[in-house]
DNA sequence: GTTCTTGCCGAAACCGGTTTCGGCGCAGAA
DNA sequence: TTCTGCGCCGAAACCGGTTTCGGCAAGAAC
C-alpha cells in the first residue's frame, strides 16, 4: 500500500496498474482488487448465475425466441436446419438459449407470440422471412419487445435486421447474361407476400437498365416459389411469340421448374436457354446441368441475427443494428452464350 | 348449508354434488368450495404461474430440451421441419416450451448438454435418432435426467421411447414384392450407427423367410443414407451376375440413388426393377415413377415424444412410456410384377 | 357438554438471485 | 487535528412463487 503513491508517478509507463483500473472506474484500489478476486474465483469455480433466478427480478431469461410458420411453403424447409444451427450457435456464444415455437396459421402464431411474451419465455424475437406488411413487426413494436428481422422493412421504425442483398444479385445476374449476349431476358419472381420480392424485382429492372436493355413486361412473372410454380411460369415465358433466351429466377426452387419446362420443349439449359437463380439450395448442384446461382449463407445469417438481437436486448438502438451482405455468386453450368 | 344434510341422502342420484367432491377428496365442503372459486377466478383472469418464478423453488422450468446434431448427414434435413412442428405442438399442449440447441460434433454436443443441465434450462430431453451405442443415453441416465428416444435401445433401462416399426415395414415390403413374383430381392440398409438399421435388416430377413425365399448376402448392402450412397449400393447389386429384380431400401433417399443407377443401365423402375423404400420424403412423390414407400409421420412422432417426455418429467415410469406404431404404406408406381 | 381428532388456512420461511439503503472508513482540505 | 464528503460494502428488502408450520375451528365420540 505504501508504495502505491510513488509508483503512481510512473503512470506514463505502458503497463496498466490496478491503480489505473481504479482511477478509470472512480473506485479505490482495494475495491478494484476484491472485485478482481471475486471475478477470478467465479471463473475458477465456473460460477454462472442461475438465469431463471435472476429472471424473477430482472425479467430477463437470457433466451431468444424463434416462432416458425411451418405450413408456409416448402421452400422454407432446406433453409431451416442451417438457419437453426446458426441462430443456436450465435445464441450460445453469448450464453443465451434458443426457444423455438411453431404454429400453422396466423391466429395460432399470434397466440404463440402472446403466450411467450406473457410468460416472459424470451427476451426478444428473431423474425424469419420479413413480410411486406408484417403483423409480427406491428405486434412486437406495440409490445415494445426487441426483435430482429431476417429481411428488411419499408417502415424501419424500431426495426433491426440482417439481410442478404438479393437485389444486387438480380442486378448482377442480368449483367452477367447481357455479357453473354442475351437481350431477351425473362424474370420469375418469388413470393409476393415477402419483402424480398419487391427488392429483387427492382434489382432485375435496374440490371436491365444498366445493361441498356428494355424489359418486356410479358416476360416477367410473379409469385413462383415452388418447382411447380416455376414450371408454370416458365411455360408462360417459353410459349411467348418471342421467347427469352435467358431467365433470371428470384428463387432456386422455381429454377428447377424452369428445367422441367425446358425439358418438355427439348430446350437444353445452358445453351438454348440460360438460367440464373438465387438461394444456393443443394439440389441446384445435383441437377443437370448444375444451376448457376447466388448462394445465401443461412447459417451465418442466423448467427448474425442472434448476435444482433442480443445487442438489441442489451439496449442498442435499432438503427445501429442494420446490416446487409452480398450473396455469393456460384458459377455453374446453366448459363452460356446467347443462341444465334 | 342447512339443506345440505337432507340432500346428501340423495347421494345415489347421478348428479355429483360438491359434497361428493369433498368426500372423495377427504376435505370439507367449504374447502372444496373455495378451491373451486380459486380455480374459477384463475381461469377468468387467465392466471398462470410464472414458470421461472416457480423454477427457482422447484427446479422445473417447464421446458423440453432438444439438442440437434446438424452436421450429421443430409438425410436428417427434410425430417427436421415436421418433427420440430410436432414437438412444439405437443409441448405447448401442456404449457411447455421448447429449448433447441445444436452442435456440430460430439464434443460440442456433450458440452451443450452439460450447459443446459447445469443451468436447468430444460426439464428433460428428446433424443432424435437413437444410436446403437448412444452416449446421450448414458449421459442422461447417469445424470438422472428424464429423456425420451425417437427410436429404441437394446438396453432399455430407464429409456422411454416412441418409434415407428421400420422392421415391420421391411417385412411387409418383402411380402409385397414376393406377391408380385419377385424371388431375387436386394436390400440396401441405412446408417449403421443408428439403432434402426439393425431392426430393419432383421425385418427384411424375417420377410424373406416368411415369403419362403432365401436371401443372398451378396444382394445386401449396408450404410447407405444419401442418394450417392444409394446409387453406389445399387451399382453393386445390379452388376451382380444374377441381379435382383427388386430392391428394398431402408431409406427413401437411397432409393433415389437406385433410380439413378437404374437409369444408367436403361432399366425402367416399376417394370425391369421394382423398388420399395421407407420414410415418405416429398421427393419420392415427384420422381418418375413415383416411389412406393412406407411413410413416417414425423410430426405426429414429435408430438407423441413431447407428451411422453412431459409425463416422464411428471414421474411416470419409463416402462409405461414405450410405444411404437406402424408406418403407412404408400402404394405408388415403383413396383410391378417380376419380369420374365 | 366436554374432549379429542381432523384438517383448513393464514403466516412465515425459503428459493437464488438483484437492488436499495445506510453505516462506516478513508482521504483530502482547512 | 478535525471536519467534510465520497464511496465501499454488508444488511435487508424484494421478486413471485412453493412449502412448512401452527393456530384454530368444526365435527365426532363419549
Amino acid at each position: 500500500m505504501a508504495n502505491a503513491a510513488p509508483l503512481s508517478s510512473d503512470r506514463t509507463a505502458m503497463r496498466v496498474t490496478i491503480s489505473d483500473m481504479a482511477d478509470a472506474l472512480g473506485v479505490t484500489k482495494s475495491t478494484a482488487n476484491t472485485q478482481l478476486r471475486v471475478k477470478r474465483m467465479a471463473e475458477q469455480l465456473n460460477y454462472q448465475p442461475l438465469s431463471h433466478a435472476q429472471a424473477i427480478k430482472t425479467g430477463r431469461v437470457r433466451s431468444l425466441g424463434l416462432v416458425l410458420q411451418l405450413s408456409d411453403h416448402d421452400a422454407q424447409r432446406p433453409f431451416l436446419a442451417e438457419f437453426l444451427a446458426g441462430v443456436s450457435a450465435g445464441a450460445s456464444l453469448e450464453g443465451y438459449t434458443l426457444t423455438v415455437a411453431s404454429a400453422d396459421n396466423d391466429t395460432h402464431l399470434k397466440e404463440t407470440f402472446r403466450n411467450l411474451l406473457r410468460d416472459g419465455k424470451a427476451d426478444g424475437f428473431i423474425l424469419p422471412r420479413a413480410l411486406v406488411k408484417d403483423w409480427r413487426v406491428d405486434l412486437l413494436r406495440k409490445a415494445d419487445v426487441p426483435f430482429v428481422l431476417y429481411g428488411r422493412q419499408d417502415d424501419p421504425t424500431g426495426c433491426a435486421w440482417f439481410d442478404v442483398r438479393g437485389e444486387d444479385a438480380m442486378h448482377d445476374a442480368v449483367l452477367h447474361l447481357a455479357g453473354l449476349g442475351h437481350r431477351r431476358i425473362g424474370f420469375i419472381n418469388g413470393g409476393l407476400i415477402y419483402n424480398y420480392a419487391g427488392l429483387r424485382k427492382q434489382g432485375f429492372l435496374a440490371g436491365m437498365q444498366s445493361a441498356g436493355l428494355t424489359h418486356d413486361p410479358a416476360l416477367m412473372v410473379e409469385d413462383a416459389v415452388t418447382m411447380e410454380e416455376g414450371e408454370a411460369a416458365a411455360d408462360l415465358l417459353l410459349d411467348h411469340a418471342q421467347p427469352p433466351t435467358a431467365i433470371v429466377c428470384a428463387v432456386d426452387r422455381a429454377a428447377l421448374g424452369v428445367y422441367q419446362a425446358a425439358a418438355k420443349r427439348g430446350l437444353r439449359i445452358g445453351s438454348d436457354l440460360s438460367v440464373i437463380a438465387y438461394d444456393g439450395i443443394q439440389e441446384g448442384a445435383h441437377v443437370r446441368p448444375p444451376l448457376t446461382t447466388y448462394a445465401v449463407d443461412n447459417r451465418n445469417a442466423g448467427t448474425q441475427l442472434a448476435l444482433h438481437l442480443i445487442r438489441r436486448i442489451g439496449g442498442a438502438a435499432p438503427e445501429t443494428l442494420r446490416h446487409t451482405i452480398a450473396a455469393r455468386f456460384v458459377r455453374r453450368r446453366s448459363t452460356g452464350p446467347a443462341p444465334n
